[in-house]
DNA sequence: CTATGTTAGTTGCTAATACAACTATTTACA
DNA sequence: TGTAAATAGTTGTATTAGCAACTAACATAG
């Protein structure tokens, strides 16, 4: 019994395009996980929060700013950065205005192995991108990605 | 220090998209597991798994190919299986040919309790999906990940 | 002002997954 | 045929993440 055959038949192409983007993603972030961890000795979960904090416009995010965007539980995100502090990645300052808030912010190795995994991350989108989707495309595939990303 | 002036401009639009491909399937993919946790207590990785059983064309999968389809370790994915046969909803098959290899199939309880879950998914996707995306949009974006996801 | 409710973050616990080592079987080839 | 290499799957171990309970701080209503 096929998917197609099954007991669905109206929004079977639903299905098929969200399984679409789950796999994409997942065969994506394995590849570039690997590169990362071979190249740089970076986790994919590390290399995302670094580029979160660099991406705020303020240059830091406070804890649960931080978990909505790289979508992890606080709890996971609290000990996530703890990691990355051992390693010198990032800092903790108090909140002047709420002393229940966390500031975290990059530090200057946090920032020079971004840069380092960016090379890294650029080259392994280079391979796997470029020859796959031309600019328009790939300009599509933003637009469409961000329409059902809509929160 | 925005990525717009960071290091390396010329692929920055590539790390967009790559980063907004990311988002999106983690915000769609948690808010699904939410919705098949409280619907079905039926959690993602199972359903994956009893989807990609049903698409097989022969109805089963040797334990390898479960594991590539899912994209998960060989060790995973055995771990994944003990748990589903423990719920009873696969069983395994010893493979007549290769006294390696192990067949999974999908039990009639296993059937069931996906399309009980593929009426929730369905149920997300239209709220999650129609009136973000037209047909037309969402043929273009699976257009466009297929390339993008080409082994 | 105080009490109640809400929010921010951390911690204990548990579940899920990857990696590497291991066994069993099959394949290749000398 | 006999041995080495490759392949399929499982298991020990460590890491990671989520959930729920908890503490501390803030906000609001009386």
């Amino acid at each position: 019994m096929s998917v197609k055959t099954s007991t669905c038949p109206s929004g079977n192409e639903k299905v098929i395009l969200f399984g679409l983007l789950m796999d994409t993603n997942a065969r994506l972030a394995k590849g570039l996980n690997e590169e990362l961890e071979k190249a740089c000795r970076l986790p994919l979960a590390w290399f995302d929060a670094l580029l979160q904090l660099r991406k705020a416009e303020s240059g830091r995010l406070k804890m649960n700013e931080l978990a909505n965007a790289i979508v992890h539980s606080t709890g996971g995100t609290t000990r996530l950065i703890d990691r990355l502090y051992e390693a010198g990645f990032v800092a903790r300052e108090q909140c002047p205005t709420d002393r229940r808030a966390i500031y975290v912010t990059i530090t200057a190795a946090g920032n020079a192995k971004l840069d380092d995994a960016l090379t890294t991350h650029l080259e392994f989108l280079q391979d796997t991108m470029a020859d796959r989707l031309s600019g328009v495309e790939r300009e599509t595939l933003s637009t469409l990605l961000a329409k059902l990303n809509a929160h």
